[in-house]
DNA sequence: AAACCGGGGCC
DNA sequence: GGCCCAGGTTT
């Protein structure tokens, strides 16, 4: 191994173990409870899990209880959290460890790698940091770190970059530290060596880093731009209840699976076009024939409630909320339910719909 | 290889 | 308003 790369594994390490942030998973040895870490910190930040692990941990605290929950209760917990197929496909892998592996997490690659919703990343990380196998656990904070460090120039968007840097991170593994060290490698990308405004002054490694070098921390690493999301123009009819119903809304399930699988929302449907979405009258009158149509729910529009939007990787959601009564109480499809302001917390809705229900409900109150 | 899959924090 | 985040699955 060269010089720089064993400078950097011993210094990276050293740093670590130093100034290592307390995070909750970091006090377990628990493979599940890590396993669980590892799954909600995908694209999504450690402050922002933190809360959520506890809570998770705290009411599935062992792979049996995860396995034998209702799914309802686990996508609850996940509520906020985005990405739900994760919590999906985490439990459907804790309840084939629970059948095929006596309900202990595998240590072996090929099996834990085999389980829904590990990739190469979250196998590297399961076996690195609950059992100290040297395996790369390479994410973005990671491609970030060593694109520098290295002076790498590959796209980091290009999944084949990625294979290239597992390589090049498992070989930089000190002798019995994997754990650590793969941790000391994104808490680096985290804390240090940060996207827009590396703080070099304080980098344990900046001294040999090739980028710091060339003066060039800050071109690196290279991404080509995501396309941009497209734009949906859609109509929801916020059905006010009366008579037995007063006081609640009519809400639906959507299908289970695709985007927010088996999530509650205000029954809504894509505008045919941007004019149509753009005149309330005309679009009020669209939306009741469409749903009525689609799923035989009759309505009469009743005004124009207010406009949001719901911003997703690849797609925008723009929403016109259409205020709307029920024709005929008699029957509703069977994935419709009527829900008023105490029932929010039965069901498991997108921040979209949890949020317009609440404000909404809070401004009928006065 | 590209598209699909949330939500929030930060600049 | 764009970018990024301890990515994985499907096509």
């Amino acid at each position: 191994m060269s010089s720089e790369k064993r400078f950097f594994s011993m210094e990276l390490l050293r740093w670590y173990k130093r100034e290592r942030r307390d995070l909750p998973w970091r006090r377990t040895k628990d493979p599940y409870h890590i396993w669980v870490s590892e799954i909600m910190l995908q694209q999504t930040r450690v402050d922002t899990v933190i809360p959520y692990f506890n809570r998770f941990v705290g009411r599935f605290p062992t792979l049996r209880d995860l396995a034998a929950a209702p799914e309802e209760d686990v996508l609850k917990h996940w509520e906020g959290l985005g990405y739900y197929s994760r919590a999906r496909n985490l439990q459907t892998a804790v309840k084939e460890v629970v059948a095929t592996y006596d309900a202990q997490v595998p240590s072996e690659k090929k099996a834990v790698s085999g389980l829904k919703g590990v990739g190469p990343y979250t196998a590297g990380a399961i076996l690195s940091i609950a059992y100290n196998k040297p395996e790369p656990a390479v994410d973005g904070n990671v491609m970030r770190v060593l694109s520098r460090y290295f002076l790498l120039e590959d796209d980091i968007a290009k999944p084949a970059t990625r294979v290239g840097m597992e390589s090049l991170a498992q070989s930089l593994i000190p002798e019995g530290e994997a754990g650590d060290f793969n941790q000391a490698l994104m808490e680096l990308g985290a804390m240090v060596c940060t996207p827009k405004s590396p703080v070099c002054g304080e980098c344990s490694v900046a001294l040999h880093c090739m980028a710091r070098q060339a003066g060039r921390e800050r071109e690196l690493p290279v991404k080509s731009k995501a396309k941009p999301p497209k734009p949906v123009f859609r109509l929801a009819a916020l059905i006010e209840g009366t008579g037995a119903h007063a006081g609640k809304v009519l809400v639906r399930q959507r299908p289970g699976s695709g985007l927010l699988a088996s999530m509650w929302e205000l029954p809504h449907a894509e505008a045919p076009s941007a004019d149509v979405w753009g005149e309330v009258k005309v679009g009020g009158k669209w939306l009741a024939e469409t749903i009525a149509s689609e799923e035989g729910v009759r309505i009469r529009p009743t005004g124009h409630l207010g406009d949001t939007q719901h911003i997703f990787t690849h797609l925008v959601w723009q929403i016109r909320v259409i205020g709307a009564a029920l024709s005929e109480e008699a029957t509703v499809p069977e994935h419709y339910r009527w829900v008023g302001p105490d029932e929010l917390e039965s069901y498991v809705w997108p921040n979209v719909f949890r949020k317009l229900l609440t404000e909404y409900f809070i401004a009928r109150n006065d």
